[in-house]
DNA sequence: CTATTTAACTTGCTTTTGGCAAGTAAAGTG
DNA sequence: CACTTTACTTGCCAAAAGCAAGTTAAATAG
């Protein structure tokens, strides 16, 4: 490639987003840290669908990579490395939100109450503020241990 | 497994998400088809990112299968197929518009214009629904071939 | 009517990635 | 000082992706 080439797709908004976490395991894995407050090696390993270690080892390092987490030895006890969003990783719950909604929608098989759909549709604001909140409030409590 | 056993994840709507377009191609080719207006074997196959073949076949199947995509014959060129998104596809539209503004945000290589997320931020409802009209205009034009 | 082209795949092969089991190293605990 | 916990790494096998070539049906050109 010379410097005038470049790859056509470069620049593309959905490309950027799908390079990111356009795979099933770090999607899985943004989940766990924005929605359900998991921060740790150990508790992304025994999340119910089942990662591999070395696959998760491998992911975490990407999504550290691509800037959506930071890693950090626990002062408390130096073995466990915790995990924590970046604002970049913080900035995708609004489409996570998004696609909770249509999932709710659309899947037969969801536990997602439908009333967290009509919620998010009548004020997507103040549910996005809501999960929001949930993460800075996790991401305090796990800090604390950190520094 | 017995009938009492389920798999655990069953039931969580990212994970439903993850399942039907957590994989590069699946999420360039909604892309294609809620974005660019692609309908042809074809047209999926020159895009961009260059998608192999027999990858293709069995993405297009895929979608077609989790109720995203149907198959047409071309009525006026009968070795012509035309995959047409459903209901289901087009919803997906705010959670993509919600990545791509995302992206637009925090891709520093990003051909996507700050007034498209200042737009969608500013009113996202009148954001999504010029994208769905663009949808329906594609659909409407295609359909005529396909009856 | 035959020959070529277009369009949508399929097949076979190689390379890459994922899944699983076992192992290691550093730190903490009894 | 042995044992456990935590976060990985390594090696092996299976599944999926990438690539090139082939196939089939329909349309078009001569």
């Amino acid at each position: 490639m010379t410097k005038t080439e470049k790859a056509p797709w470069i620049g593309c908004p959905v490309r950027y987003a799908a390079g990111i976490f356009g795979d099933k395991w770090s999607f899985v894995l943004l989940r766990d840290v924005l929605l359900h407050g998991k921060r740790y090696y150990g508790e992304f390993l025994t999340s119910d669908e089942g990662i591999a270690t070395n696959v998760l080892a491998g992911r975490l390092l990407r999504l550290e990579q691509s800037g959506m987490l930071t890693r950090h030895v626990d002062q408390h006890k130096k073995s466990k490395i915790c995990y924590m969003p970046t604002a970049k990783a913080r900035a995708l719950l609004p489409a996570f939100l998004a696609m909770m909604v249509w999932a709710t929608e659309y899947d037969k098989c969801t536990e997602a109450p439908q009333s967290f759909a009509a919620a998010f549709r009548e004020n997507p604001k103040e549910t996005i503020a809501w999960y929001e909140a949930e993460i800075d409030r996790v991401n305090a409590k796990v800090r604390a241990l950190i520094v």
